[in-house]
DNA sequence: GCCTAATCGAGACTCAGTATCATCTAATGG
DNA sequence: CCATTAGATGATACTGAGTCTCGATTAGGC
């Protein structure tokens, strides 16, 4: 499992819950929310504290398995994600799939900004959204 | 005031608790919450619902006089801006201020997007943060 | 196997945002 | 200027996400 390999690596203990939470996330399609995980929890009778499935979805961000995003609604949602290199996604508006996207001139587009407006951006969030190929036919 | 001119030209009714929304918008510096100007309401001895100022934001913001956007922290906040065109913000992380950037070539960025990934994009979002020129000195 | 710090789960709590509904009022026509 | 009425208000209750606390549990090193 993908995700669980992140946790071990940022020196964390490799729990029962961690593990549940893994499959949980593995069973997930597209993107999914905390709400979503314990649902699925409770249907498969895994038994894991609504706390400890925040606690875990935190971790697995801050380790860069997984990426919080806002959907258009403004509602919260995960989606799993390669680790390391910095990317953003593509959320089907449809059936949740979500893909992630290189750079893509973005980093250009980024530094005209700031030079533009004077502020010195240090980060940034970009969201995309639309219909997947198998939704839009 | 800006913001009432934008409720003015929504076939929408000039009340006295809009009226005080935008008074208390118009006092505010930088980016703002629901709960910030509730709060200064109350400070300014001005009555007016909780209910009420959600519903004169969303109505704002479907104006397009106001945007709502995420903080890094996942907060909700929102920011005021001059309606119509499509734009973007970049938000000071110390002060708050933010400032609105047009498009810099971010259109051609997301089409390039949209054909690499095979998702047919029909809306996005940019969000920026960093340092606002007077607190990066 | 033991020890200890990390983690867990239950439940209380906070806070944003929404829903309901009786009351009020801005705009309109006479 | 007044009556009418649909749109707007605000008090209150409610929901649902996320956090905090704390006593109980457990992973992992020794």
């Amino acid at each position: 499992m993908d995700t669980l390999a992140a946790l071990a690596g940022g020196g964390h203990r490799m729990t029962v819950a961690r593990r549940t939470t893994a499959s949980l996330i593995g069973t997930r399609y597209g993107h999914f929310t905390a709400a979503d995980l314990i649902v699925d929890a409770r249907a498969r009778q895994l038994t894991i504290g609504r706390a400890t499935v925040f606690r875990t979805l935190d971790l697995l961000a801050a380790q860069g398995a997984l990426e919080r995003i806002e959907l258009p609604s403004g509602a919260h949602a995960y989606v799993a994600c390669a680790p390391k290199q910095h990317h953003h996604h593509v959320v089907c508006r449809v059936c949740g799939k979500s893909a992630e996207v290189a750079d893509s001139g973005l980093a250009a587009v980024v530094r005209a900004i700031g030079e533009r407006s004077g502020f010195k951006i240090d980060s940034h969030r970009l969201e995309l959204y639309g219909l997947c190929g198998a939704c839009s036919a």
